[in-house]
RNA sequence: GCGGAUGUGGCGGAAUUGGCAGACGCGCAGGCUUCAGGUGCCUGUGGGCUUCGGCUCGUGGAGGUUCGACUCCUCUCAUCCGCACCA
């Protein structure tokens, strides 16, 4: 701690901005404002936790509030909140184990995440704060529920629509027309087999579930079917797709993205089976390998295995659907080396060939992809190869590889070959490459009504219920004649009910199953109907709070269209790569489906996204509790302020590394903040620095701030940060020597520092004599002319070897530099009398010399 | 197994995208200031050799392209992160 009175008092200074800030509202922005470009910059917001801030948060917020303070500066109405992700398992688990609300937790751990996210200096407009806990928010969750609930989507035209305009066919009794309705809507009830998590007492979604283990608190998930809300995201799977090419986001997110919506083209064929009346079609990526099809394979879960089985294997059959209905995820995962199976004793017919072909069950294929049946053609599959080998089940070679050595293995069925070739042993399409034999073989089973094209995903609907009590109740009713209806958008928000008990049943219900007040309700007509116990997952607030934050108040509607049309996209999204597959995809889903309602008018949400990396420990490992390596953001800015907090996290390295933390690193950037304070402050007196004074500046001093002014303003633009901090300390190395600074080049080093530094910059330019806040000072500009060098230093090379350096004048031209270089009495030593064949000239950088 | 990312001094990391490797910071060493510690300031700091002028090796490893490679190509090793029988 700095003792002199004038020193760089660090915890004074920020305390004193801080309010000012406050008390000016300095950061809010204004809607709809013509006058100036907008910027939209967007972080992920938190969920308020217990245990407060951990220094991986300030990262992304202080990247984000460089860029948002930077683009404030250059001009733009920027947009820049931040609000509370609150939905979620620890406030609930600990109003399990304590009985406190989870309200009231929540409340605690937001004010006192507040506080920190306020003491780190953040330049957000806190009067559009969110809390998606909060009735007046969920409301709208709940609100836009009720849109995926009440559209369906229009295949045609691939976008939702008003249910009210779903075709229905004629003929159809009111029952039967209610059910065709209910089984069209985008968000709908069904009974499927499920994640379910024991332990969390809940069903968890596809996303949520990491090599068998819940993604929170890694306990084991077992399948089991139980009677769910879906929301039918597979529907938006091809524009999903489609539309990450229209966003900047890094390539290794969209290919999550990709990966995980899994698109694969291909085509259906029909199989028919022997002594039983239905078809079966099975879904495959190689119709060209149709001839080499020599066995099937079902899903043990598949309701025709019941039908084909033959009696003298029923019992073998039984026993193994048995087996693979008791494995979990995690023992289908660990048992994955080794194929089983069982044969049914039915065959099915090539159509192809007509052979017999016969039809095994094993549990290396699945019942929820594609349909659950496969053609296996071990000669070019892996998989079915493995299976041939273990079962002793016959290979047929259809492809024949380019290379001759693989395809003398190949035709020997010693070698499974998965790649493209020359079509062999496939009758009449002997000989057709790969690609074309697809398209070919899909024609000519479709003129036989045999098959055609298909595609298909992995991406399944989103599960979207959850047995807890802390999460969004749905808007439903279930009526007693078994329908199921929407409340109305004047019954919104439904609030969360008060419990005595926070405990889930464990038996697949909700503690709000418990509440008979709650549930039971009696119909306008007077008919009794219950409530849907299921809340929604977390994610549900996070899909939408960037739209919120445009018209956080708004009682009457969702947000304002003007304010939307005038803020959105999200120009800027910083936040952590754990999101890819999770709240990034979902948000994007409901994003469509509002835009396909016509509440949004983009089709993308975020069109920049940003990755920050982790921040380990000291001790390079993971930060955590156990370990003891969880570095605390306010003792660090207690110690050294918040400004040396944020400009180490920017400091540290590229934004988006993973990177250990250093507590020397925090000291480093200090020392850099209190030379530059010294170097405009005089110590003693707290008074402006005698050094600086209004007076022509050097030539070097006017060169280094253009070069300063320019590079920091590009690396921010880059989200170089790190570089951009180098720079300034290079320049304040610089100045800080000099016995005259003068005052205009300090005035514009101070804007430079402001985004990065907002505390000591406001004060030093308070000292530098202005009364207004940095904030709306316009970024300095740079004179192209200044940042040239008058002379420039080449290195000479002699055959690859660095000789000497000349000085020339910046403007010289390639045949001077050449005979300077050659005149260089080291140069005509290091030759040694030979000629020089070649001179190859790079001009501000090297002349390479060959003899 | 498949896919992606990364690999540079004692440490965090720079390198204008094929042109002087190691900017900037940390750490360390020496000096000044100081009763002392700390702060602050100055100098030095990749390894090896050296007659102190230099020489030489050096960006995970092995090859290659090039006047010139941290950067491009081929192979390979290690670490981290995804996905995990998706037909």
């Amino acid at each position: 701690m700095n003792v002199k009175k004038g020193g760089y008092n660090f915890n004074a200074v920020e305390k004193k901005w801080q309010r000012f800030w406050e008390e000016r509202k300095t950061f809010k922005a204004n809607d709809c404002d013509d006058s100036r470009p907008k910027y939209y910059v967007l972080d992920m917001f938190p969920y308020p936790s217990a245990a407060g801030l951990h220094v991986g948060h300030p990262e992304g917020y202080t990247a984000s509030d460089i860029v948002t303070r930077y683009k404030r500066m250059k001009g733009f109405n920027v947009l820049h909140p931040m609000g509370w992700d609150a939905f979620g398992l620890p406030a609930e688990q600990y109003a399990v184990e304590t009985g406190t609300h989870p309200a009231e937790t929540t409340q605690r751990n937001i004010e006192g995440m507040r506080r920190q996210i306020e003491s780190l200096g953040f330049s957000y407009d806190w009067n559009r704060e969110v809390n998606t806990t909060d009735p007046n928010y969920y409301k709208w969750t709940q609100w836009i529920f009720l849109k995926f609930f009440n559209s369906y989507f229009d295949e045609t035209e691939q976008k939702a629509k008003p249910i009210e305009q779903l075709p229905i066919p004629e003929g159809l009794s009111e029952n039967e027309k209610c059910r065709y309705i209910d089984d069209h809507r985008l968000a709908y009830e069904a009974e499927v087999p499920v994640n379910w998590c024991p332990a969390l007492g809940t069903v968890l979604a596809n996303e949520e579930v990491i090599g068998g283990l819940s993604e929170r608190g890694g306990h084991p998930v077992i399948r089991r079917p139980m009677r769910q809300w879906m929301l039918r995201i597979t529907e938006y799977a091809e524009r999903l797709l489609e539309d990450l090419a229209e966003v900047d986001w890094p390539e290794s997110i969209k290919k999550l993205q990709i990966d995980w919506i899994g698109k694969s083209v291909g085509a259906e064929v029909k199989f028919e089976i022997e002594n039983c009346a239905r078809d079966l079609w099975v879904f495959t990526t190689r119709p060209d390998t149709l001839f080499g099809a020599t066995y099937m394979v079902f899903a043990p879960e598949l309701d025709v295995v019941d039908m084909i089985t033959t009696d003298e294997h029923r019992e073998a059959v039984e026993k193994y659907r048995e087996q693979a209905a008791r494995k979990s995820d995690l023992d289908r995962t660990d048992l994955a080396k080794e194929k089983t199976g069982v044969f049914t004793g039915a065959y099915a017919i090539n159509p192809a060939n007509n052979e017999r072909i016969p039809i095994w069950i094993s549990d290396y294929v699945l019942i929820s992809y594609g349909t659950g049946a496969i053609m296996a053609v071990p000669a070019h599959d892996e998989r079915d190869f493995e299976f041939a080998k273990e079962f002793e089940l016959p290979i047929i070679p259809v492809v024949e590889p380019d290379d001759r050595q693989q395809a003398e293995s190949v035709r020997q069925g010693e070698l499974c070959f998965v790649g493209d070739g020359r079509a062999i042993n496939s009758g009449q399409f002997n000989g057709l490459p790969t690609a074309e034999f697809k398209e070919r073989i899909t024609n000519w089973l479709a003129e036989r009504s045999l098959g055609q094209k298909a595609v298909n995903y992995k991406l399944r609907d989103w599960l979207f219920s959850r047995q807890r009590y802390w999460g969004e109740p749905f808007p439903i009713l279930h009526t007693k004649d078994g329908r199921v209806i929407g409340l109305s958008e004047e019954d919104l928000p439904l609030e969360l009910p008060v419990v005595e008990n926070y405990k889930p049943a464990g038996t697949g219900e909700s503690p709000l199953a418990n509440i008979d007040d709650w549930v039971n309700v009696t119909l306008a007509d007077g008919s009794k109907a219950k409530r849907e116990t299921n809340t929604m997952p977390q994610w549900a607030g996070s899909c939408w709070y960037y739209l919120r934050y445009l018209d956080p108040d708004n009682n009457r509607r969702s947000w304002d269209p003007e304010k939307e049309q005038y803020w959105m996209p999200v120009d800027l999204y910083i936040g952590g790569a754990e999101h890819a597959v999770l709240h990034l995809l979902y948000a994007r889903f409901w994003h469509k489906l509002l835009y396909d309602l016509g509440y949004v008018s983009t089709k993308e949400p975020f069109k920049k996204l940003v990755n920050q990396g982790m921040i380990l420990g000291e001790d390079g490992q993971k930060m955590s509790k156990s370990r003891g390596n969880v570095i605390n953001p306010d003792k660090v800015i207690t110690g050294y302020g918040a400004d040396s907090m944020r400009l180490y996290e920017m400091f540290m390295g590229p934004l988006e590394a993973i990177k250990p933390w250093s507590m020397q690193g925090v000291e480093g950037v200090h020392r850099f903040l209190q030379k530059a304070w010294r170097m405009i402050v005089d110590e003693d007196t707290g008074e402006l620095a005698e050094a600086v004074k209004e007076a022509q500046a050097g030539e070097a001093t006017v060169r280094l701030l253009n070069q300063t002014i320019k590079k920091v303003g590009d690396d921010i633009e880059n989200f170089r940060f790190n570089t951009a901090i180098s720079a300034m300390m290079i320049f304040v190395n610089h100045l800080g020597q000099r016995e005259i600074r003068p005052k205009s080049v300090v005035e514009k080093f101070v804007l430079v520092l402001a985004p990065f530094a907002p505390h000591i910059a406001e004060e030093l330019r308070e000292k530098l004599g202005h009364t207004d806040t940095v904030a709306y000072e316009p970024w300095p500009e740079y004179d192209k002319e200044l940042i040239k060098e008058k002379e420039i230093e080449l290195a000479v090379q002699v055959n690859g070897k660095i000789k000497d350096r000349i000085v020339v004048a910046a403007e010289a031209d390639e045949e001077q530099i050449k005979q300077k270089a050659l005149g260089s009495k080291k140069v005509i030593a290091a030759m040694a009398g030979k000629e020089a064949r070649k001179i190859i000239v790079v001009k501000p950088r090297i002349v390479s010399i060959i003899t």
